[in-house]
DNA sequence: TTGACATATACCGATATGGGTATATATTGC
DNA sequence: GCAATATATACCCATATCGGTATATGTCAA
């Protein structure tokens, strides 16, 4: 045993900056392959490697198109990131404790009116 | 060229899951090196390097104690991670749009008054 | 079918990574 | 000084990772 498992997690899969760049640009929209490739400068096969990487733990969906392959963003999958920070963002934002109680005082109102979501 | 830095920002640090399990234990205070390997099951060494990683970005920082070094945590260290997630939250939760709205619209009634309920 | 275009995959080489073990560097107490 | 404790570093090894280049796969058009 030399080494621990990586890509297979959304942390990893985000720790790549180019792969955060492809996220950035696919929350602007769908887009194809060689899209990315043109707008972030990096070589096809690359964006490919990437894409996979992120396909692979669901931050994005594809959808064929004629001979385009269409990627499209998921942030669902980074919730756990949100997740796991958003318990250390207490330590430095007073801001955020306000933001709790709103928050609880909010989904008082809200009961029995809006269910998930 | 062959690969590009990697342990040298927050993101990284925090994708290895040992680290993350380290910055958890020292959510709860501060702790010695060797309250963390007992803590956590791993090797001393092990815990060394990883804590070195760390506080490599920022996320600890240490404070002599005779021959022990006391660890504590820095959380300031892993806002750049959340406020990149923060924007792909508003993916796959409506709600926080509403609830930024909310927090908005209480900042001016707080401004003067306090008349909500 | 042939050919152009779009994307994925295979392979290679360089390097970083993480675990393991041994050892170096404090620091304290005798 | 010497031993013991606490922590950091050095070194080795196995492997994953990333970029690069070449090639396979797939799809459309003529």
């Amino acid at each position: 045993m030399a080494r621990a498992a990586t890509t297979a997690d959304a942390f990893n899969a985000v720790a790549e900056p180019r792969r955060r760049q492809i996220l950035d640009v696919l929350a602007g929209g769908e887009r194809s392959v060689n899209a990315l490739v043109a707008q972030l400068g990096l070589a096809q096969p690359q964006v490919s490697k990437h894409l996979r990487v992120l396909r692979h733990v669901g931050a994005v969906a594809v959808r064929g198109d004629g001979r385009r392959r269409l990627y499209r963003l998921n942030g669902e999958a980074l919730k756990p990131i949100h997740d796991w920070v958003r318990a250390y963002e207490e330590t430095w934002s007073e801001r955020f404790a306000e933001l709790d109680a709103v928050l609880d005082e909010l989904k008082e109102k809200e009961e029995g009116d809006d269910g998930d979501r």
